[in-house]
DNA sequence: CTTGTTGCAAATATTTTGCACCCAT
DNA sequence: ATGGGTGCAAAATATTTGCAACAAG
């Protein structure tokens, strides 16, 4: 359980919603949530919260950067903790598996690039949209799994 | 106005909507239209079609290829002509410009990351989101235009 | 105590769908 | 004529907001 002191440092009273989301966040292993996913999840753990609580805290919490909001192909946003150390993602198709990744030389190109056509960068997103060949994906589960 | 036999082509009979908003994407300057754009501008012709239709209609072009879908960072999407040349997005915050960039370096990269996890790529979204140096932004037209 | 916070329900916004009527082929 | 296409209204989905009750500081 996350200390009642990381949320009153960004002004934001330590209730128990709050202070349950911020915990499922960092025990969880899938680290993107939809706000849905996250209202079962307490909801199961018998936390009686509502679903527009668990949509505003989201919000709050990535305003004040704990949290990042993602967009995936789906239109549902997803949330993961921000360890601030910035990175782009690769979403299986299949199993939905989602890897982080960071390349040096895509960031240098994207502000060259951006640069050039006389703009100056403040966020992007990159998403890979792939196939994994993990052994536990349901693509490779039957085939050559290599 | 586009040959019927486009839409025939692609086993689609070629009605008014059809035609018309296939048109409004071959001649429109901002490449890029969400289905209410397309809704609003027709109707402003005095085309007199329902919004359903609109939605339905670039569904079936972007599933034959005439349209691609893309998000940007609104949760409303847009479409844009099908030009069947890979490109990505920068976005202006200030004033929505779209401009479409294509870097060699930047795919090659993505190829070798994904492979380099055992992913293979399927697509992918990239968009950049910047401020433009453009005269005619809103974000430079008070300030430093430079 | 006092203001921020919550749950609920209703409101939004975007997109999809059911259905009866209509038109391109 | 006939099966696909359309408009309209209602449904579905994701998210936001108004409000009265409630609780943290």
């Amino acid at each position: 359980m996350p200390n009642p002191q990381d949320l009153k440092t960004i002004g934001l009273k330590a209730t128990a919603p709050r202070l349950r989301i911020l915990a499922l966040f960092e025990r969880t292993r899938e680290r993107h949530l939809s706000a849905e996913d996250v209202y079962q999840k307490l909801a199961a753990e018998g936390l009686d919260l509502g679903l527009a609580t668990v949509y505003r805290v989201l919000m709050q919490f990535e305003q004040a950067g704990l949290l990042r909001r993602l967009r995936f192909e789906s239109d549902k946003a997803v949330f993961e903790l921000n360890d601030s150390s910035h990175h782009d993602h690769i979403v299986c198709l299949q199993c939905g598996r989602v890897e982080e990744f960071f390349d040096e030389e895509i960031e240098r190109r994207q502000e060259a690039v951006a640069a050039s056509r006389g703009f100056r960068i403040h966020e992007h997103s990159l998403y890979l949209y792939a196939d994994c060949t993990k052994k536990d994906c349901p693509h490779n589960s039957q085939g050559s799994a290599d």
